[in-house]
DNA sequence: CACTTGACCTGTCCGC
DNA sequence: TGCGGACAGGTCAAGT
């Protein structure tokens, strides 16, 4: 589910409503969420001193030295329910998911200070690491994961050698690929490589170095424009309190296979592609030479 | 080594 | 309405 503008999206809400409460305790309703030894030793309470992020995964910053780092994978929600909660009638539009909370879906739960935090995940994929100080570093994910693309920002040049450094891989697997760069998921490979009018096949190798540098900057405008909106919300996402984001109002071909295509009219078409559904404009993107 | 596929899970949607 | 199959925003292990 989430990509960088939304879990980025979540740390902003996370950080501003939990920063300076503590976690008095945790509750696994699905224990394999929970990894690591140091769930085992009631570590509790403990204070949120603040968050941190790197590409899809996200951490808060504990008292001690500590960390609690989560990736939502595909379906992982952290939606914070204070004691204040604003309660809206059902069906209001801006009803919050936290009306309803715990759910079928709920895995964990934390007691704060004030509130609670509940980490609903449908699939099953997403893990939370309790991790003592310095454990941060020691995560596989974390060691082999590229550069960020938007804080700070990758200049074109290394941006380019990044993508060279692959070159026989087509250009959407390489963006999927974290150790690559850090961040970029489906829904915003297909967008940039759309908006640089590259057809998701073509080899990071034979790429021209206009290429390059427009796929910089349409990653960079999807990106940004993506966080401007609160992220993306298909089916899953929502933000730390229960709101989803706005941003697939403004995409231009993902989950759009069919409808014309804002550039040329041609119909959208939706391909496998590196395992992956990908949509694209067949008159726009050029598939290149077999 | 480089790259692709399957596995991990549950829910939803689509065709028959 | 019911049922089987395909598919879903991510990552890792195993396969080719």
């Amino acid at each position: 589910m989430p990509e960088m503008p939304e879990v980025e999206t979540l740390r902003r809400g996370l950080d501003g409503l939990l920063r300076g409460q503590r976690i008095l305790g945790c509750q696994a309703l699905w224990p394999p969420a929970l990894v690591g030894k140091s769930w085992e030793h009631d570590p509790w309470p403990l204070e949120i001193l603040g968050s941190g992020r790197r590409g899809k995964l996200l951490w808060l910053k504990l008292e001690g030295g500590m960390s609690l780092a989560v990736h939502l994978r595909m379906t992982g929600q952290l939606v914070f329910v204070g004691p204040d909660q604003d309660r809206f009638g059902a069906g209001h539009p801006t009803a919050s998911l936290g009306d309803n909370l715990p759910d079928s879906s709920t895995r964990v739960v934390f007691r704060l200070d004030r509130g609670q935090l509940f980490y609903n995940d449908q699939r099953k994929f997403g893990r939370l690491f309790l991790l003592p100080p310095g454990g941060l570093e020691t995560l596989p994910f974390l060691q082999t994961l590229g550069p960020e693309i938007l804080d700070p920002p990758l200049g074109p040049e290394e941006f380019c050698r990044r993508l060279k450094a692959w070159p026989g891989r087509g250009i959407k697997a390489l963006l999927l690929d974290q150790r690559a760069l850090a961040g970029v998921g489906n829904i915003y490979a297909d967008e940039a490589l759309w908006a640089a009018a590259l057809h998701p096949l073509r080899p990071a190798g034979g790429l021209l170095e206009a290429e390059c540098r427009s796929l910089q900057e349409a990653l960079v405008q999807v990106l940004s424009t993506s966080l401007d909106h609160g992220g993306s919300s298909l089916r899953n996402y929502v933000d730390a309190r229960g709101k989803m984001g706005s941003y697939m109002a403004f995409a231009k071909v993902f989950d759009r296979q069919g409808q014309p295509c804002p550039r040329c009219g041609a119909p959208i078409v939706k391909i496998r592609c590196a395992g992956r559904g990908t949509h694209l404009c067949p008159r726009c993107q050029v598939a290149p030479e077999a």
